[in-house]
DNA sequence: TGGAAATTCTATTGATCTATAGAATATTTT
DNA sequence: AAAATATTCTATAGATCAATAGAATTTCCA
């Protein structure tokens, strides 16, 4: 049965089954894994794992969200910041992909087995998602108040187009994750062709 | 048993069981999908199946390289002929995307699934991507040699930043594509930034 | 230290799934 | 139409898996 009060150790172990269960998801995926190989990964047996978690699909939740909360929470500080767009647009592009190198397997999991979840679950997570979207679209949009970005800028397509390039590193483990952020911001901001020399119009 | 010879009806059939199977992989992926959904959706038995597959994994094998397929064959196209790079690149985000609308449910498939396949059909796989994203890294390079793209370019980084853009849009089937087609390309050329007075220097 | 609460284990149930074998039906060919 | 071939079906073996119940063990606290 589940622990009395605030218990400090079921808490820890509690999450160590969330980060193993995260590990396993993420390399064989919610079907494939089965609760033997969470279970083992942390040294216990299989039947244990239902003091931690009531089902499967919950360990599912949890991981999906122990992969996301990071994302919002870092983004939560930089729309609140009182920054100039390029340093908001860099600090995004570093936070996401720092996020998804800290939580790799949590976050890998987060974004191919989240479908797997019912409904109002995968509704919760969809809304944080979609915040983190649109503070994101919302960045840019300030972009192209503060005038340096262009006035015909969809930011709705510019918010998208960020996020797929930055989860687009499937392997970032390996990866010069400064080298990256410099090039998508820069990429971002002036694209690739040759620059013409700057004059202010 | 397997058929005769050249059988033409069969053909057909298989190709309506990779169609089928792709999209009940893409729906529950590879683990969550059983031969009996895949069966029931081509109208047979579960156990009839495997008059087109020798094994569940065999399928989706076929799955992945009829999705991939599709891609390199238009990369090959576009890479052999003679435009200039603005074209080429053009070209190569507008059959990306079209690919993946025309087999989205199969490239849902390579994309998420592949990894569960045994690893020499995994390697015959990832060499046609990477070939893939090599002709695409060629093409910056001429582009760089021609002059239009910057000297400092990286072609690696801005190979694999295309790719990861252009599969960023998850449910592309709802999408009008040809505006998504110009704003890429835009914001591979020229970024997002306020334009200057172009001066050539 | 002794008793209560927390944690883990063992054993099992019922369900589902892949793959195979051989029978039954349909299609093609002679 | 009869024979041969191709396609589908039924039935089942063997394996794995999620989840539960209750016993055993460990940890915590008075």
């Amino acid at each position: 049965m589940a622990p009395e009060s605030n218990n400090n150790r079921y808490q820890q172990q509690r999450q160590q089954a969330i980060r193993s269960a995260a590990a396993v998801f993420a390399e064989k995926g919610f079907h494939g894994a089965s609760t033997k190989d969470i279970a083992e990964r942390m040294g216990i047996k299989q039947g244990s794992l239902y003091y931690y978690f009531k089902s499967k699909e919950e360990a599912l939740g949890e991981v999906c969200h122990y992969g996301i909360e990071v994302y919002v929470d870092r983004m939560q500080s930089i729309a609140d910041s009182d920054q100039p767009f390029e340093s908001k647009l860099m600090a995004t592009v570093t936070s996401h992909l720092t996020s998804y190198r800290e939580r790799n397997e949590a976050l890998k999991v987060h974004n191919d087995e989240r479908l797997y979840l019912p409904e109002d679950k995968r509704a919760t997570l969809k809304k944080l998602g979609s915040n983190y979207r649109q503070q994101l679209e919302h960045i840019f949009e300030e972009g192209v108040a503060s005038g340096v970005l262009r006035e015909s800028l969809d930011c709705h397509f510019a918010a998208q187009a960020v996020i797929g390039m930055c989860n687009g590193w499937g392997d970032i483990i390996q990866l010069d994750i400064y080298d990256i952020i410099q090039k998508c911001t820069d990429l971002l901001l002036n694209g690739f062709r040759e620059r013409r020399k700057e004059t202010r119009q």
